[in-house]
DNA sequence: GCTAGAACGACAACCATTCTCACTCCTGAG
DNA sequence: CTCAGGAGTGAGAATGGTTGTCGTTCTAGC
């Protein structure tokens, strides 16, 4: 399965890329209708559930399109896994360097406005979206560690 | 080459964990006089020419200790790899989503002082540090990704 | 039908990180 | 001193997400 899509569909006013192909839609929407983030190897098995499968060298080529046309972002767990979302959703983390677990942080430090950040500051950098996050040790890592319980 | 080291030797007031080892310290040490971060395949090598030589393992399992005792902060390249800092030099940066290449960013979230967050945000999480990132497209890559360029 | 070019899928390759396990060093007891 | 127990370590294998390779398939134009 190889095609060359004859005409694009998404007509977005992007500042850089050109948009995605028809592939790459699929890609999104499913990001979109999940709730959460997606590993390209979640991604790549509930496009296959749909009977839309895409190879996932595939996925990985799409997903890596649609981060640089601004579409998708983009973050690694503990775990060395990268996970995706679209871009609109602009959700941040608290996670635990002991046991990996990963909760949403109800803040952004951009204050969900996009990007306030002066040209100055960004010198010719064009930004496509941000990543912050908090590293620490939750709750239940805390106990396990504290002396005198374990 | 092994040891039980007998008495530790840094006495900071940290919350969680016991005070790191002498290997530890001189992973940390090493940080510090490296004006910049250090990957663990670079702080063995850097230790190595050092003749105070670790086992990769050994570097890892050091660099994890002092991430969990608030004394190193870590974030991931694009590459995959990941690179280490002292906690106190917090510094984040501008990625480019396009070649990977990572450059400085003069400005904090958190406005360098700590961290400032309400108990009631954090709920019980006990924060080590922090990772900002902004990702986007670097002034070279736009211009080779710009129409009429290629 | 035929050619050129782009996108694709399957699979191999890559590489940072983690795991395993035998070994060394330290400590404490006799 | 000698011995046993335990923690820390080093070398190399194993792991696993991601990327590269390459032959195939599709579209467009003629």
């Amino acid at each position: 399965m190889a095609r060359a899509h004859p005409a694009p569909v998404v007509t977005a006013t992007l500042p850089l890329s050109p948009p995605p192909g028809p592939r790459q839609q699929r890609l999104l929407l499913v990001l979109r209708e999940a709730g959460r983030e997606l590993s390209a190897r979640e991604l790549h098995q509930l496009l296959e559930a749909a009977q839309e499968q895409q190879g996932l060298a595939t996925v990985y080529r799409g997903l890596k399109l649609l981060q640089r046309a601004g579409l998708v972002r983009c973050r690694r767990l503990v775990n060395g896994e990268s996970v995706y979302a679209p871009l609109e959703r602009d959700q941040h983390h608290l996670t635990c360097v002991q046991c990996g677990s990963s909760e949403p942080l109800p803040i952004c430090p951009l204050g969900g406005s996009g990007l306030g950040l002066t040209k100055v500051l960004l010198q010719g950098f064009q930004p496509l979206f941000h990543t912050f996050e908090i590293h620490g040790l939750c709750a239940r890592c805390q106990q396990l560690q504290a002396p005198g319980h374990g």
